[in-house]
DNA sequence: ACACGTCATTATGTATACATATGAGCGCAC
DNA sequence: GTGCGCTCATATGTATACATAATGACGTGT
């Protein structure tokens, strides 16, 4: 068998070097695809081709088939029985629904971390806060957008609930390509700012309930704002 | 190709015959593997053989395969490499985690309901309650833990958002067959009778705060519980 | 007697072959 | 000209074949 990256010229699913997660194609395929999922490389309602993404990744069907029951399983494509696979399509219902539950379980996050939170951890999510504060600048969008990740990323871990942590992330996973594009409206990066200030101040206090909140209203707001991106812009 | 059923003759994984699911026989097997975990019928940590499972649906390995990698994704089975698959063994630190987020969905859960509950919905968990009260026999275990997921699910069904529904039902399913073990304990059935109860006259009232302490009260109460039934028989 | 290395068996991962359903394109009838 | 039905191509679902890594047994050496 070939490399995996011997068939890789000027694709559009290039292959990752850093690929060593599982040692089996499948799912070395499936991280790929949610990686192209989560950023926007692969569009929504793409259909995905068996045949034409196992050529790609130089190897048969079987792998390729494997990982879209995997991202099946995780609600990233759809399979619509003998019609293939289609990356998921989000409309705004869901996404509203969505938003509440991330919401909640961000809140959580919060609350927990409030309570449980370690010196160093602080540290750290002080030091994010202020890459991130250097970062808010209209150019440097995915920037800002990964340092944001890591804020989020390090309250989940001061949660000390590694399931919450998972679960919290998949969801942030599934709408992905749909926050990634809201980052770009002009008042959403001064307004993630202060917001996530409160949220670093009411844990910094210990306070339960006020992290618990001021996480939920920054969620939520993003929520609202993405709303009204998807209004306009469809 | 035999019918699914022909090959069911005194197996541990009696077919159902209601198992029209999905038309593919990895659905099938995915969907039919699910149920037999949930109740409990393959205890965790059993090891699951691709051939022999292949044999009892009479099937060949491919769709098998394609239903462990479904059941993998939903973290119902563990994919060891090459070591072959096995039912998710959920320890005392993972269930406390696991039961944390769940209060937390099934409490959003209760506080939409209130929020949003229409008469015939309430009319519908005031019938399962009073069925449930009926069903407080400890001979008629089973029956009691039945109802019991009929209340959750009318309250899922009550807060008019599906993805919040689906995540909470997913959840409730990966520990179900450690749930199922607990509702074995005598105290455990007038109690939830009564917590029930006060999930119910919250969301009756209308006051979604008290329906939210409620229910997370309720899920964090079966939740100790159930570690004190590991600690002692675990 | 115990430990270690080697070998055989077996099960998993992958590739390929085959069956069949879906959708497109075309022709015909009204 | 439009709508219906047929045929065919293609892609998915399934089965089978093959390669390889992991497990267990056996034998040998200390």
């Amino acid at each position: 068998m070939t490399d995996i990256c011997a068939q890789n010229e000027s694709n559009c699913l290039p292959i990752d070097q850093n690929m060593r997660g599982g040692p089996t194609f499948a799912d070395r395929i499936r991280r790929q695809l949610e990686a192209e999922i989560a950023s926007g490389r692969i569009e929504p309602g793409s259909r995905l081709d068996e045949q034409e993404i196992a050529q790609q990744f130089g190897v048969s069907r079987t792998p390729v088939r494997e990982a879209f029951r995997m991202l099946a399983a995780s609600d990233l494509v759809e399979l619509r029985g003998r019609q293939g696979a289609m990356v998921r399509s989000i409309g705004g219902h869901a996404l509203v629904e969505m938003f509440q539950v991330m919401a909640e379980l961000e809140g959580l996050c919060a609350r927990l971390a409030a309570r449980r939170i370690k010196p160093q951890q602080m540290a750290r999510i002080d030091a994010i806060h202020k890459r991130l504060e250097e970062a808010c600048d209209p150019n440097g969008i995915d920037a800002f957008y990964d340092i944001n990740q890591e804020f989020h990323e390090a309250v989940y871990e001061a949660s000390c609930n590694a399931f919450l942590a998972d679960q919290t992330r998949k969801l942030r996973n599934q709408v992905a390509s749909y926050r990634r594009r809201v980052t770009r409206m002009p008042t959403r990066l001064p307004a993630t700012l202060s917001e996530h200030s409160a949220v670093i101040e009411a844990i910094r206090a210990h306070d339960a309930e006020r992290a618990h909140s001021a996480m939920r209203d920054h969620v939520n707001l993003l929520g609202d704002d993405l709303l009204d991106f998807l209004a306009a812009y469809g």
